[in-house]
DNA sequence: TTGTAGGCGTTATCAT
DNA sequence: ATGATAACGCCTACAA
């Protein structure tokens, strides 16, 4: 009487159970409606009995693909939570599932690698999450089967790719500087091998030569806010010094305090905008400006990217998500 | 001679390539070394040749098992990125992937669900990340052949759980306080429905009751810096305030920035403990003592422990991950 | 509306 | 050291 030790409920017992064929059991599954009533109750009342659970290997190998897409972490820090949490709606909003490995291994960290664990695994396709560079960037090729999209902001020759526009978030700090008055804008840089940094560096140095101003030296920072500290320490010695761009709200905070430290008040001496949009949760009544980027949406367009791919393995796309700059009121406008 | 458009290049298809058995080809991955060397170079060119992929569906159809992990994510926020990152690393290291879907849809929210989509997906066990109650925790039944592991601080009649400490974390904090000869400690809370803050409470609760104290009604914060400031703004006022324990890091700072605004100083006048240390990113040269936890560590244990499990399914344990008092200088020693 | 036969691509059991 | 053959559990013709 008691339960048996049966290892797998398969189809077949349930169909025994309920005294009816396997396939009609398949149907009360997959196409319920072409199955009587009373039919479908004694199919369900024996597979709730039985505790049965479709076999998800016997039905992929069937059907030839597996509901699944596989991500690949090559970096897993603050900013990815939203962006998986992005994926992981659109995912299942698709009813797509997510395999997920992590590659972040230093040494041989390369695309090929990805590809090749990813492939022994249940996925249709899939996301590699890449912010920084890798050796095999370039050279990079895609099984033919499994369409791959790449999270960065470097065109890739083969592969679509999916990105915020990390160049033009700066670009627009930049110019909300220069359109209020500001002559000049210094930079606080992130981490030197971060392509976060590379790009924001990038627009803003491409803002301020669209306007014919020649980009000072940026200073080196390390996205924790000591680093704009000191940065801020520094800059508070120029006297040219009106308009401060940091690589994120921490070290723009940090820039914020050494200015008040040296007697400089923001905005009325300096403006200051930082990038990410997180200091809020930090700081009370935080009057940081900064660029936020919408690394949900930017999830989102990926997964669909990849499911959209899956019906033509062969096309290429490249989608930018723009930012938003959040005003507060670090930033003076000088023509008033 | 251009490569044919064959769907997929099966180990049939490789063997005929080699002028070898199907078997033989299986042996070459799965056995090498029994399987002469000249053998299993044809073998392995035929695999290269063709672009040989091994099938998931039909090998774990034929192992019975997937070598995946589930992983599910009733909230996915900051916090989880470390842990996230520990069961992948952990993972990674036995040869596992994660199969991860997210189950935050505020209605319908039961393990329950949960169980029931992943018994659809390719894992052999899995892992829910709980931070909230939910309505069937104390009735749900895993799946008998589906190894389940709960983070949560909470106990479960029937599986294992995986916890932070974070009642002893808060204990640890309020005794680092009473120690140094403080009457009485404050308390801001996080949001009400958050296990977390629930956690962190009742260790305060516990801590000032052991010594014989009546602890005084706790400040309702909602985890960010403004809702911290309005605490400190009321404890400012309050002349037996000397001590305040803040349920993270964000509130600590906006208590801390009340308290300077009203003219007192930390840690001169008022000390402050908050959780989670993550202030100094954001501060620079922080000064808060915080609670941390490991969260990583509570990654790695979990999927260790369902790995575990993966051999003696009915197993049940409970584990508790200790946070770690990181000491700077928000708290007086008034004894000195 | 329901049942039967075969095959998806592996691995395992035998034999050679 | 290698090969033939039978499962694993599901789904899709085709038949009844």
């Amino acid at each position: 009487m008691a339960t048996m030790d049966k290892k797998n409920v398969s189809m077949n017992d349930v169909a025994v159970a309920a005294g009816v064929s396997l396939k009609t059991v398949s149907r009360v599954i997959n196409e319920p409606d072409s199955v009587r009533e009373s039919t479908r109750d004694k199919v369900h009342s024996a597979m709730e009995a039985l505790g049965f659970r479709t076999n998800f290997a016997a039905r992929s190998l069937k059907l030839g693909r597996y509901g699944c897409i596989g991500v690949v972490m090559f970096h897993l820090s603050g900013g990815a939570v939203d962006m998986i949490d992005g994926i992981a709606d659109a995912a299942e909003e698709r009813g797509f599932a997510l395999t997920m490995i992590k590659k972040c291994a230093g040494e041989k960290m390369t695309l090929a690698d990805a590809a090749r664990r990813m492939s022994q695994l249940p996925v249709d396709g899939m996301i590699f999450n890449l912010r920084q560079m890798v050796d095999d960037f370039d050279t990079f090729e895609a099984p033919k089967d499994l369409k791959t999209v790449i999270i960065t902001p470097m065109e890739h020759p083969t592969c679509s790719t999916v990105s915020d526009d990390q160049e033009g978030g700066a670009r627009m700090a930049c110019e909300h500087f220069l359109n209020r008055g500001h002559k000049n804008v210094y930079f606080v840089s992130g981490k030197k091998e971060s392509l976060s940094s590379q790009c924001r560096m990038k627009g803003w140095r491409a803002a301020l030569e669209a306007r014919g101003i020649e980009p000072s030296e940026p200073l080196q920072g390390d996205w924790n806010a000591d680093s704009g500290y000191a940065a801020g320490l520094v800059l508070a010695d120029k006297p040219d010094c009106t308009a401060i761009l940091a690589a994120n709200d921490c070290m723009a905070n940090g820039v914020m305090m050494a200015l008040h430290d040296k007697g400089l008040s923001v905005p009325d001496d300096v403006s200051v905008i930082g990038f990410d949009d997180e200091l809020y949760k930090t700081i009370p009544n935080s009057i940081l400006t900064s660029v936020k980027f919408r690394h949900r949406e930017l999830g989102i367009r990926a997964l669909n990217e990849v499911v959209a791919g899956l019906e033509a393995p062969s096309s290429r796309s490249r989608t930018l998500v723009s930012g938003v700059l959040v005003e507060r009121s670090s930033v003076k406008d000088l023509r008033a």
